[in-house]
DNA sequence: AACACGGTTGAAAATATCTTTCAAATGTGA
DNA sequence: TCACATTTGAAAGATATTTTCAACCGTGTT
């Protein structure tokens, strides 16, 4: 516990580590010839220095131990061990500067790296977009009808089906009846069975896929609450739903099709009709969804050693 | 030999600071209870913790300095050192960039902005984590086998099976033979077609689940190139695995179920790996491309007046 | 030129910190 | 319950840091 004092003390008087370049000048000239040279190599290359022990650094600059020791007393510092931790965070910091651009496309050469980079941003900017611009009122609405649906329908073709067997998968297992339609002779079949009370989703970013309009507007006819997941909150489907959630388009490019940011956004979508959904159904959600992991549980392998 | 690959990833991870509270995520569940401790404290609170010794630490977390050292290591590092510099590095970045305020978990009466809001943050997070804990070897590895691979075949059940689905759909629009398979027994029927030059995907989040391992293991058996995508780089699945991918874990709230930021960092996964893919087969994939909507325009109705 | 003297320096000892080892404690499955 | 494997921390061992101290250097004086 003694040492504690010692702690305290770094804790409050460290020198701002921005400002050590400036430091190591205005001090330079109250240094030996030796701590100079360990000052320079400090403030040169602060990202190496971090990397080095005392020995190290002295070996780097001609010196020894103690004088690179002295010379982090002089900064400042308790001791080199603290000069090393504020060196480790200033070179975080110069590395930070740095932004890479990652905002241009996708191009044929990229290194994988970039790849990653770029298309990890883009998808977050989708995503920040689909929540900048979703109707909460709207999205409110939705979720009350399927709260109290007595069965739910979910139509999409193509990169939205997999959309609408998430939410369907999702909506199962908090103990709602759900189910995805993918083929368009089934869903309409399916549709016609519908009726008040009951709720009908459609998932299309064109906006126009006849596949999916065509069951949600026999669903609307119906009576049935339809709801619309679309990235074109002016196109034809909305014409039959009830509500319309918005999701967002991002630019695509040759390498990137639009699929890729669609999903995204209706997968974000979706979530919030279902955690909106499973805040209303609560008190049979929560062991609905204890039960299905509990179900899943012996699916998996030991832990292996 | 190929499968000492895999050992690189644990080994080589460096000093990767901005994805330290990711990686604790990433590994706790393979950590004991006194090594979680440790991690927590660490991920809570870096600055804190950077200002620490070896024994400080311990004694902070009622462990002992050999724990702390082993926390270390499991997190990627030399040691409690390089521990320390990291976090000091950490502490100086978190500094600069001010968290928002939409961190909480989703409760039960959040108002429906709120879902939408701490979803989409929750949701960016995870992408960003994924982006930072991917490792680009493993990913260049994988994108280079399922580039010039004769066919591919993929597993996922549950959840995972629509991230299957979509980098199946996605790869077959670039003119690449590849099918997602979801049940476990034609998925094993399938697997044994499999030999060296052909590719196998298991995609799963746990690691452990043996629907998906055991297709895996057939067509490692049979000499395939095999890739796994988890988020447990120490499962079991990994050892019939190639090339491991390592997707981020984020922490689940009750109403939050961990499968849906698992799904997303999955898909940001197999979006790099589709990428990658069509960068390197931009002749054949690029005109695939545009034939595949041009098929598709007719599905769409004409805008409406 | 020789000397004395204050400041500078690094080798090596002393200390603090980190790492490894190993046996006890704890948990786990038969 | 026992046998076995895992987890854990105390203490020994290894490194790194700090301190000590005598040698060294440069300068100014006699």
């Amino acid at each position: 516990m003694t040492h504690d004092l010692k702690e305290s003390f770094s804790a409050d008087s460290p020198p701002a580590p921005a400002a050590l370049a400036a430091k190591v000048r205005t001090l330079a000239p109250s240094m030996t010839r030796s701590m100079q040279r360990v000052a320079e190599a400090v403030a040169g290359d602060p990202a190496g220095c971090a990397a080095l022990t005392v020995t190290g650094l002295a070996e780097l600059t001609g010196t020894s131990e103690a004088t690179v020791v002295r010379t982090a007393r002089l900064l400042g510092y308790p001791g080199y061990r603290d000069l090393r931790l504020a060196l480790a965070g200033l070179a975080a910091h110069q590395q930070s500067g740095r932004a890479p651009s990652v905002t241009a496309d996708i191009a044929v050469d990229d290194p994988i790296a970039d790849v990653v980079a770029k298309l990890a941003y883009d998808e977050q900017q989708t995503l920040a977009d689909t929540a900048a611009g979703l109707d909460t009122v709207q999205l409110g609405a939705a979720v009350a009808a399927a709260a109290t649906a007595r069965r739910i329908d979910i139509y999409g073709v193509g990169a939205s089906s997999l959309v609408g067997q998430d939410l369907a998968q999702k909506l199962a297992r908090i103990g709602l009846i759900a189910h995805s339609h993918t083929d368009p002779h089934l869903a309409v079949t399916n549709a016609v069975q519908l009726r008040s009370g009951d709720v009908a989703i459609a998932i299309t970013h064109s906006g126009s896929t006849v596949d999916v309009m065509e069951p949600l507007r026999v669903a609307f006819d119906r009576g049935a609450t339809t709801i619309a997941i679309t990235g074109r909150p002016d196109g034809p489907v909305t014409q039959y739903a009830d509500h319309v959630l918005t999701t967002s388009t991002a630019r695509e490019s040759e390498l990137r099709p639009a699929a890729m940011s669609s999903r995204t956004s209706q997968l974000l979508v979706v979530d919030c009709l279902f955690i909106g959904v499973a805040q209303r159904t609560y008190e049979t959600a929560a062991p609905a969804l204890a039960a299905s992991y509990e179900a899943l549980a012996h699916r998996h392998a030991p832990r292996p050693r």
